[in-house]
DNA sequence: GTTTAACCCTGCACGC
DNA sequence: TGCGTGCAGGGTTAAA
């Protein structure tokens, strides 16, 4: 399930990957993974012939910056991933898209349940489109501070999950690493975000960072279905070291107590009744 | 302002 | 064996 360690692993891949390859070629499988673009060739034109100067993210999307000013935009969805290949290897069930360099393989976008997406903009109207207009602070910025966090918090009433989840308010975590950093900060995923101590705060604040760089450190999560893997195939290992997610019925690491599962909004939230309060 | 549910999609596990 | 159902979930949107 890619959330920020994932896409952050796989842009730190292609920045040591792919920067500086010239695009050849464009093949798109599936329209329907372009489909912010009425026509292939509005997507595919604007890479042919490009070189790749620079790889960003924001949030869960990751940006590829061309020669010419445009920006190729990736988000992985649920199941999305990228892949680096020879050419040689049979394309995989699910393969959407293919981008064919002038030298060096090329990079294949796979994804089971088609909610990624790809598509091409401008650079400078960039914050014209919606989906990444409202991306809030990265929390692994620099400008990201426990005072301008605390603001947020306090700033609305709603559950502190829910609010760890929305991108407008902090961008890149889902439903796996709220869990994990609520777990990990002591608090539980209801209770109302403008409610909590400076200390508490701070104490989220501290697992948010710890939790994400774990993530990365560990190469992401990869659950049994295998939706996240990264540019060579490889799984992460975060799954190993997951404390809450998945573990319902399970022993809490901290004080033992059996791990529940809430269903709420649709999504499974695991949390340890005893010491999240 | 906040919460909830539905939608998009495929594969898989389950019960009958 | 095979069919129907529910679940997984990121993000958006509409309705409550």
């Amino acid at each position: 399930m890619p959330e920020l360690p994932e896409v952050e692993v796989v842009r730190k891949d292609l920045e040591r990957d792919v920067l500086g390859k010239k695009i050849k070629e464009v093949d798109v499988r599936l329209p329907r993974i372009i489909r912010r673009h009425k026509q292939k060739k509005e997507f595919t034109t604007p890479l042919i012939g490009r070189k790749i100067t620079k790889i960003d993210r924001r949030g869960k999307y990751i940006l590829l910056w061309l020669d010419s000013g445009d920006v190729l935009v990736m988000h992985l969805g649920m199941s999305g991933r990228v892949e680096r290949s020879t050419g040689r290897k049979a394309l995989e069930k699910h393969t959407h898209a293919v981008i064919k360099f002038q030298v060096g393989g090329e990079l294949r976008f796979v994804d089971m349940r088609q909610f990624g997406e790809l598509f091409v903009t401008a650079g400078d109207q960039l914050s014209g489109v919606r989906e990444l207009q409202h991306i809030a602070i990265d929390p692994l910025e620099d400008s990201f501070t426990w005072q301008h966090f605390s603001e947020i918090l306090a700033s609305r009433r709603m559950k502190l999950k829910a609010l760890l989840m929305d991108q407008k308010f902090i961008s890149g975590l889902g439903n796996i690493y709220s869990d994990e950093i609520l777990w990990a900060a002591g608090l539980r995923y209801d209770r109302a975000s403008d409610s909590l101590s400076a200390q508490e705060v701070r104490r989220l604040y501290r697992a948010m960072q710890e939790v994400l760089q774990e993530g990365v450190r560990h190469r992401g999560v990869t659950l049994d279905d295998e939706t996240y893997k990264d540019l060579y195939g490889k799984t992460g290992e975060m799954q190993d070291h997951l404390k809450v997610y998945g573990r319902e019925g399970e022993p809490c690491r901290r004080c033992r107590s059996p791990i529940e599962r809430a269903r709420w909004s649709n999504r499974s939230t695991y949390f340890c009744p005893q010491c999240q309060v």
